[in-house]
DNA sequence: CTGAATCCGCTACGATACTG
DNA sequence: CAGTATCGTAGCGGATTCAG
């Protein structure tokens, strides 16, 4: 499972430092990516964020988190517990009563992530603006395009009937 | 497209900010979680840490990307393209060429995307050992509840025979 | 209330073939 | 070389049901 062996630590450092001397292995199989992609899925970032402010039971969370599956959260959380990113607290009072709370390593990853959400939220109009932008410059291309290509039947025509 | 109309700016201010004052807005349709699904992805994080360095080709970039396919590159690459964070460059030549590059909203994003990187190398230990122990608890448990479930099933038959 | 388990549709993805 | 188009499939994820 955790397969401690010398083969990769998840990153590689170049041994012929070109430029910029550390480059992180994109590997498939690598630690780094497989641990990237567990954190970096839809709902992952979600819980984290929420679980920054303070503890939330189940069904907190799943009230907060719009649109999520009693399926997907109880996934992720589970993945989250496992990854120690989260404490898994259970009350064995009735009804019963669990509690998620963000571990030390967990405050730290949400640290990034708020950054990235920052990013995110600084930059938002800057995307939409340039996502329309794209979109008119598609749009129009397509026309050049379609233009283009009658035009060129036009001439197609033109020439075969200067052959025939 | 854009919608830029007043009914969210993809985050929220707490109109009664009881303890943090900014939550951002966790609805499905917010355009921040629209925006981090996308540059959140697997294939997106690579291709932006990769173009950090230098300018790549496709091709490149399809040898340096472990895993990804043809297909996986192409709309990658045009989703980045059209949120404004890489360039496409086509060279007329024959055979074509195109380069991609990140623009400067691209390179800031980086900067975010890299210290999630950095988070997960650095703490990349500490999750192996928290599955490791994660998964030692569980197997524990299921062999505790197994003996709990013989155990219950020899009172239960001592029950009944003194029942019968 | 907090899940686990089952069923299942859907689509995202990979493989392949084709175009310019 | 740099893609698009087509197709088949595995697995994601939602709805539902059951259990503790």
């Amino acid at each position: 499972m955790e397969d401690g062996t010398s083969r990769s630590l998840g990153y590689c450092v170049d041994t012929d430092a070109d430029y910029d001397a550390r480059q992180w292995d994109t590997r498939e199989d690598c630690e780094v990516r497989q641990i990237l992609d567990r954190i970096a899925d839809k709902w992952s970032l979600l819980v984290i964020a929420l679980l920054d402010r303070r503890s939330l039971r189940f069904t907190e969370l799943r009230r907060e988190v719009d649109g999520i599956s009693q399926r997907m959260l109880a996934r992720t959380l589970r993945h989250l517990e496992r990854d120690g990113l989260v404490t898994r607290t259970v009350y064995p009072t009735v009804p019963p009563r669990v509690d998620y709370e963000l571990t030390p390593l967990g405050a730290t990853l949400h640290e990034t992530i708020r950054a990235l959400v920052s990013w995110t939220e600084t930059h938002q109009n800057e995307i939409a603006t340039a996502r329309s932008a794209y979109d008119v410059r598609i749009a129009d291309e397509q026309r050049q395009a379609e233009r283009e290509a009658e035009r060129r039947e036009t001439m197609g025509r033109r020439v075969s009937a200067s052959r025939g």
